[in-house]
DNA sequence: AGGCGTTTCGCAAACGTTTCCGTATTTTAA
DNA sequence: TTAAAATACGGAAACGTTTGCGAAACGCCT
């Protein structure tokens, strides 16, 4: 555990202050070339290594942003992480990643112990559960960093990042009906949750311009366990007004269907054609039949996060985060899950 | 970004010094119990939040686990992280988040930016190109605890988790004979992983067991191009001399079987056989036909981690993490890929 | 009453940086 | 030739904690 050597240590070996390393190491101006030259040897040469937490307590800043999301076994924020992670490491900052598990008090806690500046900044996603969000706003109040992507919260004035959540749903499920489906049902987690009510929109507005009204019953609001949601949809599909069209807004509902038509009799997409928001592709092509799927830019996401955070935290003078909302369109991909049969 | 307080604001707003101060909310026994109470009710009135840094650079440690993988898009290091911070979080640790992408030279480039004590401790899976460990060596050798799983280094004398490489790889390529396959293949990524030098040795093993002598040209190695994958696995399907049963050692290249032979007219279970390590079960159940598994505890390995790390890291006089490999064991679930045609 | 131990707290150093300021030396300009 | 300016470096403070040490205040026993 023994830490290497120091600054002062260095500077000793050199014959130099402290204050002259320092300045030589991060290239100053008051430096002559010369020494700098053997400044910088003499540190590779002991392999000096800065003390992370002497700078970061002068300097006020961590070189660290927290990552907070629902839950990590999904594909679309393991890309959009990747996304993030390719810019910051290019500029030496650090990822504390986090997920909530969709609960918001786990959310909370989080949040909470980020108060402390032991990140510089936070991009993240909402839980399902998160109505009250008094513990993000509090943090945006104080002037923290804050972004939001997917999962956003509209009233809290920062820069989010989605995709055309409306456009796409409404895209997708015109498609059903282009397909010939005539009760589309909506399969969603929480309606608190902004990308619900986006993508929500976009499928009854889709209805509402075929003439095709709404059906209550037909729309799943489905909870965190798999199981139970495998059943109540499978109960959707075996009822008495059932769906013959489903347009899926996350993932992970779209495979529990896949379960749920198991245990059934019905054919897809004889009895039941399906669309779904869905960023694992290589699973959506071997899925039988495979499955059209609604396809969020999601390394792109996490890249333009991670480009407009490294440029507030890294030049000089940068106003705050701007409060919009910029969309990064989505790709329909057509499969057999809303092919017509012949 | 105002941090709020700190504890000499605090202090002075309780008119005590700050050490007294700093005693009290770490329940010194210096300090009165009545003392104690003013000190935290005024903390909490007041949000004071320690500074993490002054107090990392004080104590020397950062109440930071850093966790490195080789890619981020993979069920099974996602549950092992989700095992990982289950149990950190609950002792106040954070995580910070590497990936590496299989990439040896940026492993080398994360492990030389952890060397300077930003985390406490390291826990990883060395990527598939790794066979240089002279970056891992030194960190070991300076005392910094460093913790393997799945993908060990063996020659680095600390603690390594991993399931039960051999016995599972040598059950599962027994059950393909039983099932009447008598031209085994098998599917790994770099030769230079553990995980595949044992999966593969229990591989031959059981075709020893059972007089079946190897073939070389049944055994392919892959690269971390999905692309590619594929098509190599097209390729030896359709070979002259083409397997009847199939071991992969990985989950990725299960499924770019599956993708495989979605371009050939061969039929899973009827022509070709496969049983693979696989930790996404969801999907594991949803693939035509369903696929017979070999499943790591992930969770529970990245548990057992982080147990172990949180010992070593917050108990006062721990010894070296002991050279030792500690195997949980896989559970084999058998489903139609393997099952044998009537 | 005086000594001694206990309780309770404050002072100041320390962790390893960065940076404000001062200063000695050299260069430039008049 | 001399004053001013530029160059190159050192001393010391500061960031916000924790903790070793010292020192009051108090009670207790003999």
């Amino acid at each position: 555990m023994s830490t290497g050597v120091n600054l002062k240590e260095l500077a000793a070996e050199l014959k130099l202050s402290p204050s002259t390393v320092s300045r030589a190491l991060n290239d100053s101006y008051e430096i002559s070339e010369e020494t700098k030259k053997k400044v910088v040897s003499m540190a590779e040469k002991l392999n000096y290594q800065p003390n992370p937490f002497a700078r970061s307590l002068r300097e006020n800043k961590s070189k660290t942003i927290a990552v907070i999301m629902p839950e990590r076994m999904s594909s679309f924020f393991s890309k959009v992480i990747d996304g993030i992670e390719e810019v910051t490491h290019q500029h030496g900052y650090h990822l504390l990643i986090y997920s909530t598990h969709e609960d918001v008090e786990r959310e909370k806690k989080i949040v909470n112990l980020l108060m402390n500046g032991r990140a510089d900044a936070i991009v993240m996603s909402v839980s399902s559960q998160t109505s009250d969000i008094s513990h993000l706003a509090r943090l945006h109040e104080r002037g923290f960093p804050l972004i939001f992507f997917d999962r956003i919260c509209e009233s809290i004035p920062t820069t989010k990042f989605i995709t055309n959540d409306y456009e796409s749903a409404y895209d997708g499920t015109k498609h059903l009906i282009q397909q010939g489906c005539r009760k589309i049902g909506f399969l969603m987690l929480s309606k608190e949750l902004s990308i619900t009510r986006e993508r929500y929109r976009g499928y009854l507005d889709a209805l509402k311009a075929a003439g095709l009204a709404p059906t209550p019953s037909l729309q799943l609001t489905c909870a965190h366990e798999e199981e139970k949601n495998i059943e109540a949809i499978r109960d959707l599909l075996l009822s008495e007004d059932r769906p013959d069209g489903l347009v899926s807004s996350v993932e992970k509902l779209a495979l529990a269907t896949y379960h749920a038509v198991k245990k059934t009799d019905i054919k897809i997409p004889e009895d039941l054609k399906i669309i779904s928001f869905f960023s694992n592709l290589s699973i959506a092509g071997l899925l039988t039949p495979s499955l059209t799927t609604i396809t969020q830019p999601a390394f792109n996401i996490g890249e333009e996060c991670a480009k407009l955070l490294i440029k507030k935290l890294t030049k000089p003078r940068q106003p705050d985060l701007p409060n919009q909302v910029i969309s990064i369109p989505s790709k329909i991909t057509i499969r057999a899950s809303t092919l017509v049969e012949y």
